[in-house]
DNA sequence: TTTTTAAATGCAACAAAGTTGCGTTTTATT
DNA sequence: AATAAAACGCAACTTTGTTGCATTTAAAAA
């Protein structure tokens, strides 16, 4: 990992990740904070922070990234290999913890990670 | 489902991607019949053949778009809920029919699809 | 504390991806 | 053959993401 400093907009945009219920897209990032940095710092900042493990992106299913804070369980040891809800109606985007998909590995792939997406309507559009 | 008319380009981008092992993008399809049409209506010819039910959106998981046929099984039913395998060297999708995965469902969301996709190295590239 | 230097930023300029409006062409029904 | 709506091409546009470069800034070294 390389050397990574900690600058205004990359704790600013941090704290917006963390504080959010839902996984946020670059386009909903720079609306939040207007004022703050450049569109261009915003796509470098994120990419930073994904580098450093600190949060990760998940592809809704109709293609937009968003960014959610990693959710550091056990002994340092975490995975990104778990279920996103993608709201049809509200489009959010939601890291459901809790649910852990089971499946066989298909024979000849060798499978990194796992990218489990669920979709309909979330609680509060039900 | 709207009256939906058969054309040239219509049935040539569906010849592309029933015809292909992986799910194409719209600039792959665009480069691999470049005089064919217009770009534009590549996109409204796929926009198309997703309302019908006749191809699939797969987002991959660096958001980009691909589309694959839709495999009618049993008696007209058929379900797009089956797992994606991404290859993050070749960049295919394939579709894995036969994999399905088990979840438990949580409280207070309703799930009306499942968007799984694996990634890794696929039998070409492994 | 001041100096230093590489990381990070802003800005401008691109490139790529997707959308919209509109006049023309084409499908397929009458 | 006539017709009406769907589909098309083209131009213009918006959105999204990238790159180069001069300037600023974080943080380590002096």
């Amino acid at each position: 990992m390389k050397n990574t400093r900690n600058t205004i907009a990359k704790s600013a945009i941090l704290e917006l990740i963390k504080n959010s219920e839902v996984a946020l897209s670059h386009a909903e990032i720079q609306k939040m904070n207007q004022e703050l940095c450049d569109r261009v710092t915003i796509y470098r900042v994120l990419d930073r922070l994904v580098a450093e493990d600190v949060i990760h992106k998940i592809a809704t299913p109709d293609g937009t990234i968003k960014y959610a804070a990693c959710h550091h369980h056990d002994n340092h040891h975490h995975t990104h290999n778990h279920v996103h809800f993608s709201c049809e109606k509200c489009h959010s985007v939601t890291c459901l913890d809790s649910v852990e998909p089971s499946f066989n590995v298909p024979k000849n792939y060798l499978v990194k990670q796992v990218n489990f997406t669920l979709s309909g309507l979330c609680p509060d559009c039900i």
